[in-house]
DNA sequence: AACTATATTAGACCGATCGTCTAATTAAAT
DNA sequence: ATTTAATTAGACGATCGGTCTAATATAGTT
């Protein structure tokens, strides 16, 4: 974003070769995983840094606090799911309930992947709010709002379609859609298989559907 | 438990004047407190030990280590969980979908009470599950399945009164349920409000009845 | 070539815990 | 008086938290 390798790079050089945002990202990815498997609270800089072989003392070159690297790592996600959510929410080769179950086995495939330790980082944040400072807050608040938008949108369709009863509040039922989700997700961290989700999701349909 | 007043003490007082199972007790459940809201790694055993007047010196004289204590801690809250639910769901004066409500009202209170900060111990931890011992997570499990049991009975009997389809597998429906519960929870301490809950109770009722 | 501005790193800083343990203390039992 | 049991005092080392200052290395400027 901020600068390419068409401009030459001031200072001194980065250990690792990369430049100024190419560090930024691989710290902020590295976040994302840190934060997703073990929180906010008890993901250490240090650990953070090392993965992306970043030296410590550069952390405060790049990020003003834990926080603000926080609201950047929380941003990263959110635009990462929000992506992923339009290529199967908005894909009209599908027809709208089918499109949930796209997402739904897309989720699933990563939850397997990296062994039912990581789960959504939304999710797990928004467990852990009691300790997060208030900005964290409103940006979790933000991006289920988001989300929550879009299903609301893909619910709509269906309702056009006449799959599911024009009788059903399609905004609440997306709100519904995601407090399941999200449980759902914790319940496969724990049991660490996919059966919850699948539950989730077969219940959910069978339950809307006319 | 363990001694009664009827036995004179050995050894060195309490400094708190209790005798050793309420200190104990007394312990549990700050632990109680503690944990739901700040999870077990966030949770510092003197914090848990000064809100009770516990010397820290005490601790390994009453629980083998920190894991021992959140064995007893999560037994507790399992106990007194189980139990308001009994009070619910077997209600008999009410009609299993009325004791359902009534469940969640109940706990709609406890988390207003609370300032929407602590939510619900088990789903907290579930969460937090990649930080915690494997006897936590096979703990926090059996405590499900229980949730689950009650909840499918209850959700059985109305079926058998036709309140609901005869065609659900009320199982399925009671995980379900719990998922879905635990995310409200999770999103009402998000929000601050009580609306989560709300929503979820009112789209799953609405959604099962005939 | 000297100097300034900028970018990155090295590594220490100190306070706060963390969970645990050993020795001391206090009382009842013998 | 001595033993046994229950509780406490307080330190233990280890880790690690987030942060900061000074040193280093490059590019731009004169």
């Amino acid at each position: 974003m901020n600068k390419n390798n068409t401009t030459p790079q001031r200072g001194r050089p980065a250990k690792s070769g990369r430049d100024s945002s190419q560090t930024k990202q691989a710290l902020v990815q590295s976040g994302v995983q840190y934060f997703t498997e073990f929180g906010f609270a008890s993901s250490g800089i240090d650990q953070i840094l090392k993965k992306v072989s970043v030296p410590k003392g550069s952390f405060y070159h790049y990020f003003a606090s834990k926080e603000a690297f926080g609201i950047a790592v929380i941003e990263e996600y959110s635009h990462y799911f929000a992506k992923k959510l339009d290529l199967h929410l908005l894909n009209e080769t599908n027809k709208p309930l089918m499109r949930i179950v796209n997402f739904a086995n897309d989720a699933k495939e990563g939850m397997a992947r990296y062994n039912f330790k990581r789960g959504c980082l939304i999710g797990n944040l928004e467990q852990e709010v009691g300790l997060l400072p208030e900005s964290h807050r409103l940006q979790l608040l933000d991006t289920f709002a988001v989300w929550q938008q879009k299903m609301t949108c893909c619910l709509q369709l269906a309702q056009q379609e006449n799959t599911i009863p024009a009788s059903l509040d399609c905004t609440a039922l997306a709100s519904f859609f995601w407090m399941g989700w999200e449980g759902s997700i914790a319940k496969s961290k724990l049991t660490k298989n996919l059966t919850p989700i699948d539950t989730f999701i077969d219940v959910f349909l069978q339950l809307i559907a006319k």
